[in-house]
DNA sequence: GTTTGTAAGTAAGTGTTACTCACCTTATTA
DNA sequence: TAATAAGGTGAGTAACACTTACTTACAAAC
């Protein structure tokens, strides 16, 4: 794993050759497929690792935060940020990972579920409380919120273009809390 | 290039051979390659055409609209309606296409860019005419709106689960035109 | 202190698959 | 009619993920 995230800071996913791999790990081919079912299952595990320090940190800042909106211009800057922390890993994720319909078996996606369930519990709280409208669909809210954090980073990401972070974050939370018409 | 688009209604795009679509199509392998730089490329040249047709149907139905908020509730119905009508072309667009850097060169995502200018003027306009705030940043708005389009599709697509186009596009208008906040 | 079981590791494959290339055949045109 | 290009072929090749039969290290159990 600590070869292969080497690596990844240099290629991407497909020119990452399993001989590289076991090369610049200093073992066998042979011996990857000891630990791992292929290729894609090294992947995923590193990925894994990533997503798992990513929950801890954004569980941490919403517990300092009081109220429901709050919480989520919170999640939607955290995403922003470690997207833009992690450039090589978020190509990755947003360009490779989900191509194979192995990733959504695998433990990486299990903490994506997770981080999703986080925000959906947010929203459920800020209806029950009164602070979003009543009327919203909060999937709906949450893919909505979840889409644009993913899109507001694919061009920058894919074209190494810079990020920044407030004036994203900030932009996605006015538009989704007050909406965009005069 | 129609026998490619028979094995996409099959199974996904790594899982078709170069020798199947040579098979399907009564030729020989050889000849693919006089006609396509590579596999890619071939599908690049079928989603072009799909994104022409797509591309068409647009302009035609936000010509019928007046206000520029109507504009963007069309391109957002009728892009859902796109990805439900073709979902085994719309998996591949939002699972295999992007996870190579060649795509961002091919003719098919210069119309992907055609489609975003198109809401990137009707935005500006709508700033221009007050419909929007002032205070909007354009084409941050164009990224929340694509990428809640493209993220209302992803779960219902990957997962075959169906889609409820009414719903879905007028939930999004709803969050992202009057915000969520009550 | 020897046996035994298992985990760690290896070297040499194999099968698949995208892609190439030298060559043939049919149409077009000067 | 000859030249040229376009349409088409089939046998190959290189790359690469993955397999397999085998060896070594190293515990614990008897």
């Amino acid at each position: 794993m600590k070869s292969f995230s080497e690596l990844m800071q240099e290629k991407d996913f497909n020119s990452i050759t399993t001989a590289e791999i076991a090369r610049n790990g200093s073992v066998t081919e042979g011996l990857i497929y000891k630990y791992f079912k292929d290729k894609k299952d090294l992947l995923y595990q590193v990925l894994n690792e990533h997503f798992t320090a990513f929950q801890a940190r954004v569980e941490t800042r919403i517990a300092m935060e009081e109220s429901s909106i709050s919480k989520l211009e919170v999640i939607i800057f955290t995403s922003l940020e470690s997207y833009a922390e992690n450039r090589l890993l978020s190509k990755m994720l947003m360009l490779e990972v989900r191509n194979s319909l192995a990733f959504f078996n695998s433990c990486a996606y299990g903490m994506v579920r997770k981080y999703a369930a986080t925000i959906l519990e947010i929203i459920q709280q800020g209806i029950a409380s009164g602070e979003l409208k009543p009327e919203t669909d909060p999937y709906l809210l949450r893919k909505v919120i979840l889409g644009a954090i993913e899109h507001a980073c694919l061009g920058e990401i894919i074209f190494a273009r810079e990020l920044d972070i407030d004036h994203t974050s900030s932009g996605i939370s006015e538009i989704v809390f007050n909406g965009a018409r005069a």
